[in-house]
DNA sequence: TGTTGTGAAGGCGTTCACAGCC
DNA sequence: GGCTGTGAACGCCTTCACAACA
């Protein structure tokens, strides 16, 4: 597989959003226009982003919306459970632990950690939130392959550190801080405070409308 | 001034947060080389980034840290209050209410709506949770500059409009949901879905690590 | 005919390299 | 001498435009 660029990629679970709506509504197939119509892009560049991966449609007619879709969580790995672990019991993390999107899309939180003694052993939805002294043996027995980090920005390096260390290969990270992780690890970054500046700055310079792609943005390594 | 890119803005965002640390630190000066070591991307990167709003360094000595502090919290538009509202009492926008980050920036959320009358009239640090029928009169009574989406998919884009209707022109979205508004309005979004389903994809083809930006991304219109 | 797939062109952000100052 | 400021080169992503084809 070429190189494929991370706003394709971030555009691709864009596409998949909105074929899971058209198949619940029946729709049998969309064209490329029409995809981009919904997703705020262009005709062409859908076209572009799917052809990296194969070519799924079918010319005068457009794409068959129930296999596209599968296509798609073929391509973004979707198509099995994810084994995660959230580092962080604080309100973030509980409202990380209860969004509901991240089971839908095969994503199982199933270890929760927390440096607060009195968090420790709280019961959260079946799950006990456990020592972060803990992390590594845990991360390993449990099998977990994403971390998703919501600890304040001075613990949050020390953190990832450690979960590197127990081989996990994917962190999300929701500290407000710069982290840095090997090559081979893969790290995206939500940073809020960051948003509201950007529309601090629009609003002060009467900007126009925001900026590049929907949802969260990645993190420079 | 003149067309400045939106990874700017937020490479912007991200050198005030480090300038910030080296303030309290007591350091007086700082190198791009410095900055850019600090913040992940490079020295021609952060000279370039700066001489957009003007030229802030001096030749042989690098940047005043105070000063350059102040440059980018005006540029940024950050040396006031902005008054928020937040809609959607849920887990994420309680957490977003309690998140101290906000409010150290000069972001204060000065009303809370949320359709559920059982949320409804619950006191939140001193505020009272109000009912979203009063929401353009609140909105316009507080003399509200930005409001925080964080209601279901379903919903946002009924909010938006009535949030756009009364003269907001400042959103950020964490709705997984694409939104439209007109091009007075700044939108960013935060969409945390979309992160992990971009690990998801570097992790199920071995890719390396994280995409571009840290911190959440931003909407296109 | 209608819509895809894609090489080529274009636009934009990043990197380079060096002149300009402190 | 050291480090900034910046025009030019570069590379990547997006857009264009059209041949291919159901």
């Amino acid at each position: 597989m070429k190189k494929v660029s991370d706003s394709t990629v971030t555009r691709l679970s864009l596409y998949l959003r909105i074929l899971n709506e058209l198949n619940e509504q029946g729709l049998s197939t969309v064209s490329s226009e029409e995809l981009a119509r919904r997703g705020g892009t262009t005709a062409a560049q859908v076209r572009k982003d799917l052809s990296f991966f194969g070519t799924f449609g079918k010319r005068g007619l457009g794409y068959a919306v129930p296999d596209l879709l599968e296509r798609l969580r073929a391509i973004l790995g979707l198509g099995r459970h994810w084994r995660v672990a959230l580092v962080g019991a604080g309100k973030i993390g509980s409202a990380l632990f209860g969004y509901q999107d991240f089971r839908r899309q095969g994503f199982h939180i199933v270890a929760v950690f927390d440096a607060d003694e009195r968090k420790v052993g709280q019961w959260w939805n079946g799950l006990q939130v456990l020592p972060v002294e803990d992390l590594e043996d845990v991360l390993r027995a449990e099998g977990i392959e994403i971390v998703i980090v919501a600890v304040p920005a001075e613990a949050a390096q020390g953190v990832v550190d450690r979960v590197v260390a127990a081989g996990v290969r994917g962190i999300l990270n929701f500290a407000p801080t710069k982290l840095d992780v090997p090559p081979e690890v893969t790290l995206k970054s939500v940073n809020m405070t960051v948003e509201l500046e950007g529309l601090s700055y629009a609003l002060s310079n009467g900007e126009r409308s925001g900026g590049k792609r929907r949802g969260t943005r990645a993190d420079r390594s």
